[in-house]
RNA sequence: GCGCCCUUAGCUCAGUUGGUAGAGCAGUCCAUUUACACUGGAAAGGCCAGGAGUUCGAGUCUCUUAGGGCGCACCA
């Protein structure tokens, strides 16, 4: 016996070292494994933001796809895991101005495009970096050969490969649409992006004409001149739909015109409201269905604009007191009360988002467009693809919480005003526009300043990494992929995105299944952050414990789409677990002797049984059972039962027994480092190294039993 | 407002198509030159949140009440 064994099991000494033995087998990579994997089965990592490092949640994910992967391979497929990370452009570019904010209090604007983008590519290759090491600490069997950036030049490629065909689709438009607008961070940003706080204010109701109106935003209403109510509240039948008034307002005379719309909610108030088509999405929609016009009141940076005559240039905070005062001293306001409602921040930047009619680009995601003789919309082929069970959701509860957000889906406003991403590839020449994969001809073209949301790239992953646009073996035999492994709270942001954009493009789905994860907090529930001084360093678990116990600490007691309560303690008992097994093994090999396994001459229905319902866990995603059931098994029936009357049986038993008996037992440890190999990579890997096995493989491509 | 989830041993959670309640951790008692103290054994601990129903049978299915969490929409 190695005298390796007789020490406790120690972490350090062996998981960079078994790391660099599969990285130098070259197993990770699909087209090296030996010839019995034929069939592939594909998991594309969810790219990791390039904002830092990376969490719990990240290993939690990583343990999951890990140990999927592990399992997949040992069956005979030919797995793909394919890495990258995300350049996250909003969040990527406001990090890095944060940083100049406090280290050299300048801003983007001080150091141009040029030089603020080397900025962030330098801290966004420091960010890849730490990333990496990272992922390789945690044992993941991932193809390094195929790793992918979301803003690499191929990437970049079918980026523009991607906005020029749904260009030519009709599905990428350019218009004046109501969008959400952070004055904070500049830029334009998507309904995901929203953040919804509480805020107590006022709630005044004001004289409009011969109606009383409520709002809690007096300073918008300058050019407020529509009067809508609903067609059936019986309070203002007299008024038709089309009638005018004059009435005074806060600057003067103004004749208004009254609007039925079945939007407005009767008990809301006084159930009448004028409308800022330029500064509400639900008024911009009104607007629209009746054709009305509107102005802009606000400006970027959120202040009146000259139709606001004496409040002009002043801030909304400031405004606001005055015009009610305004209002008050021209006997126009009826009354005031304590409101409470929800205002939208940017999440990023903080901001309170200001709608704003702006000039930008969008995805259509109600029009109806032909691809392979198919017509239908966007939101059509994203419901049908998940109604239809082509893709399956992982737990199916979230099915409804994806089709509840697909209905409520708006066209999507795919421009940022922000220098990090991809160009925006469109060029203008005057009234001329060019949209192309390559600048146009000529002289005097001009590119859109603008870049891409960070999702549109993102959308794309599962088959630009693949090489797409390219038609390359890659993409034939690993697309669409088999699973998607991420968190819950990333469904309509990537999940969702992922699935429009391969619909439109490929023409299929971009993955069959879809696995959500929750998140990971800490041992009392509470969400990890820097403020609460609670999180829990996934490198700080690998050093002290082990990255094998901060693996089965991440899946053992969570099932899919439920929120993890995570301890040290709990990291450190699986720790015990590694030890438990190294001594297992210690034990066995000193009993056998010089005996080598025999499979033939053992069977062992209640193993079988096991190994049985194991496979069935993973088939079945049931990684949290499988794991315990062999936790369980390893050491409460086989250390604690099998090897203790092992040692009776070798001592009083007859020679063929105590022979059968070493075969049983060399056969059982051998089945117990497979099925946990997927689990606890690094402590089998190095274990299987002394195994009295002929023709041993690498354990971690050996076959699975089943 | 619309929707989803949770409530099972002190704590964290399993319980996969309904068939006499399970694990880990903690705690109690016992053992101790043992493969392993990163140990073993034993006992203890639960009207499965409350109520009603379906069923021969419900932790599991249906309805309902209460408490907790989350998502979406948002009110002018």
């Amino acid at each position: 016996m190695n005298e390796k064994f007789l020490k406790p099991y120690n972490h350090l000494e062996v998981e960079d070292k078994i790391y660099s033995d599969w990285i130098e087998s070259g197993y990770f990579n699909p087209d090296n494994l030996p010839k019995r994997h034929e069939e592939p089965y594909t998991i594309v990592l969810p790219p990791p933001n390039v904002t830092g490092t990376l969490h719990m949640g990240h290993a939690a994910m990583l343990a999951i796809e890990d140990i999927l992967i592990r399992y997949k391979r040992m069956k005979g497929f030919k797995t793909l895991w394919l890495p990258g990370t995300d350049h996250a452009a909003i969040a990527t570019q406001s990090k890095v101005e944060k940083e100049l904010v406090k280290a050299e209090g300048t801003n983007r604007h001080d150091l141009g495009r040029e030089v603020f983008l080397k900025k962030v590519n330098d801290f966004a290759t420091t960010s890849h970096d730490t990333i990496v090491t990272q992922v390789k600490k945690m044992g993941a069997s991932i193809d390094w050969s195929r790793e992918a950036f979301t803003l690499d030049e191929k990437r970049n490629l079918a980026v523009r490969t991607a906005f020029k065909e749904m260009y030519d689709l009709g599905l990428i438009y350019r218009g004046n649409r109501i969008v959400n607008w952070d004055p904070k961070g500049q830029t334009t940003i998507s309904d995901d992006e929203i953040v919804y706080e509480e805020q107590k204010t006022k709630f005044y109701y004001f004289k409009y004409g011969p109606f009383t109106i409520g709002t809690a935003r007096p300073e918008t209403k300058f050019g407020d001149k529509y009067v809508v109510m609903h067609p059936d509240d019986e309070r203002y039948v007299k008024y038709k739909h089309g009638d005018t008034f004059e009435l005074e307002w806060i600057n003067g005379h103004i004749t208004a015109t009254v609007i039925k719309d079945e939007s407005i909610d009767m008990t809301f108030g006084t159930g009448v409201m004028t409308i800022t088509p330029y500064h509400s999405t639900v008024d911009f929609e009104i607007a629209e269905r009746h054709k009305l016009s509107g102005e802009q009141i606000i400006d970027k940076v959120g202040k009146l604009l000259p139709v606001a005559g004496e409040f002009s240039g002043m801030k909304i905070a400031e405004a606001r007191p005055k015009i009610v005062e305004k209002l008050k001293a021209k006997g126009l306001l009826e009354k005031e009360e304590d409101y409470t409602h929800n205002i939208a921040t940017a999440e990023r930047t903080g901001g309170i988002v200001e709608p704003q009619v702006m000039l930008q680009w969008f995805i259509a995601v109600n029009k109806k467009f032909k691809k392979n003789g198919k017509e239908q919309t966007l939101k059509e082929m994203m419901l049908e693809v998940v109604e239809s069970k082509k893709i399956t959701i992982i737990p199916d509860r979230f099915e409804k919480t994806y089709i509840h957000w697909i209905n409520n889906l708006r066209d999507w406003c795919i421009s940022r005003q922000i220098w990090y991403g991809h160009r925006i590839p469109v060029w203008y020449k005057s009234e001329e526009i060019y949209v192309g994969i390559e600048e146009p001809r000529g002289e005097g073209w001009k590119q859109d300043e603008d870049t891409l949301d960070t999702w549109f790239s993102s959308g794309l992953w599962t088959f630009s990494t693949l090489g797409w646009p390219e038609k390359t073996t890659d993409l034939k035999t690993f697309h669409p992929t088999d699973l998607l492994e991420t968190g819950y709270d990333i469904l309509f942001f990537w999940v969702a995105r992922m699935i429009l954009m391969t619909g439109c493009l490929l023409d299929t789905i971009p993955f069959k299944t879809v696995y959500l994860h929750g998140l990971v907090r800490d041992g009392k529930g509470k969400k990890m952050s820097k403020s609460l001084g609670n999180i829990i360093d996934p490198l700080d678990m690998i050093e002290k414990y082990g990255a094998d116990a901060t693996r089965l600490s991440l899946i053992i007691g969570n099932g899919p789409g439920n929120d993890l309560k995570l301890s040290e303690d709990k990291v450190r008992g699986y720790k015990h677990f590694a030890n438990k097994l190294w001594n297992i093994t210690r034990f066995v090999l000193t009993t056998v002797e010089s005996e080598v396994l025999d499979e033939n001459t053992v069977s062992d229905k209640e193993l079988d049984d096991l190994l049985k319902d194991v496979t069935s866990d993973m088939e079945n995603y049931r990684l949290y059972l499988a794991g315990e059931k062999l936790y369980h098994y390893a050491w409460h029936r086989f250390a604690d039962e099998i090897l203790e009357e092992s040692k009776r049986v070798l001592k009083e038993g007859t020679v063929e027994e105590i022979k059968s008996r070493k075969q049983f037992l060399l056969y059982t440890l051998s089945k117990i480092l497979i099925a946990l190999h997927p689990f606890i990579p690094y402590v089998t890997e190095e274990i299987w190294k002394d195994m009295p096995i002929k023709d041993k493989k690498m354990l971690m491509i050996e076959e699975w039993p089943v």
